[in-house]
DNA sequence: TTTGCTGCAAATAGTTTGCAGAGAC
DNA sequence: GTCTCTGCAAACTATTTGCAGCAAA
C-alpha cells in the first residue's frame, strides 16, 4: 500500500493528465478518500466538507467519487444493507472483515487469495477481472461489550 | 445441496411451524425460489407470477422474499450496480462467479474456503458469522462472442 | 371468527440528472 | 474567453409502509 500522501499525489496527477479541472471541491474529496484511514461513506465525506465549503452539494461528492471509481483510484465497498463506503488507500480488491454491530472494517492479510482466483478461472473458464471477498461478524470489542 | 423439491418442502414446513398462512401467493414465491435453477430478481419473480395472479403486487414479493431471507432459506446476492438476486437452492454463503456481460452466475466448488474463515477469525479476533465471496469476469461464451 | 396477508398507493432513501451561473485554465 | 464544474432542485429507482378489504385457519 502506497503511503496516503502519495495516493493523493497520484490522483491529482491523473486529474492533470486527463485535463480535468482541479477545483477546490474536487481536491478536497480526493484528499479525504486518499488520506482517510477509515472507509468513509458519501454522506460522511459530504458532512466533513460542509464545514469548509458551506455550499457543498451531495451531487458533487457523488460525481467525484464516481470519477475516482472509474479511474480505479477508489474501491467501493457495498454493504448488504445497500449502503456504500469507499477506500482510497487500497483501491484494488482486497478482503474485508466487517463488524455488523459497530461497522468497523479491518483489512486482513490473506495471501492465499491469488491462488484462489487462478483456481476459479481454471475451473469455470471465466476470465476473472475482479472479486469481492468480505467477512461479516462481530469484532472483539463488541463481543466483550455484549457480555456486560 | 438438497434437491429443489426438498427445499420447497422444507420451506413450507417452516411456514407451518411458525403458524404463517399458506397463501397461494406465498407458496408460489417460495416455489420459484426453491426450484429455480437461476438466481431470479424480485422483478423477475413478480413478472413470472403476474401470469398466474393478475393482481400480484411487487410489495408481496418483497415481503415474502424478506421473510424467506430471515428464515435463512434464501440467500441474497447483491451486485455492485445495486441490483439484488436470490438463491433459494443453496441458501448458505458460497462463492459466485458472475459474468459482467451477460449476467450469468456460476457456483464454483472451492473447498479451501472453510480454512480461510478460520484463518481470518484467528487473525482478526472477529467472530465470523457469514461471508460473501464473488468473482466478476467474463464467461467463456462472452469471451468468444467478443472475438467476432 | 380471528388473525395475518394482499394489493394498492403513498412514502422513503440513495443516487442521478438538467440546467444556469461560477470558476479553472 | 472557453469549457468544465458546481449547486440546486427535480427526477428516478428500488424498496418499504399504512391501510382497508380479503382469505386462511
Amino acid at each position: 500500500m502506497a503511503n496516503p500522501q502519495d495516493r493523493y499525489a497520484i490522483i491529482v496527477e491523473k486529474f492533470r493528465k486527463k485535463s480535468l479541472k482541479l477545483t477546490p471541491q474536487r481536491l478536497a474529496i480526493a484528499k479525504i478518500l486518499a488520506l482517510s484511514k477509515g472507509h468513509p461513506s458519501v454522506e460522511e465525506i459530504f458532512e466533513q466538507l460542509k464545514k469548509t465549503f458551506s455550499t457543498m452539494s451531495l451531487a458533487t461528492v457523488y460525481r467525484n467519487v464516481l470519477l475516482l471509481k472509474s479511474f480505479g483510484d477508489v474501491l467501493e465497498l457495498s454493504f448488504p444493507d445497500g449502503s456504500n463506503r469507499y477506500d482510497g488507500n487500497r483501491p484494488y480488491p482486497h478482503p474485508h472483515v466487517i463488524c455488523i454491530k459497530c461497522g468497523a472494517i479491518v483489512d486482513p492479510a490473506l495471501d492465499a487469495l491469488k491462488d484462489l482466483t487462478h483456481l476459479v478461472a481454471k475451473e469455470t473458464g471465466f476470465q476473472i477481472l475482479t472479486h469481492r471477498f468480505d467477512f461479516f461478524g462481530i469484532c472483539r470489542r463488541c463481543q466483550n461489550s455484549d457480555k456486560k
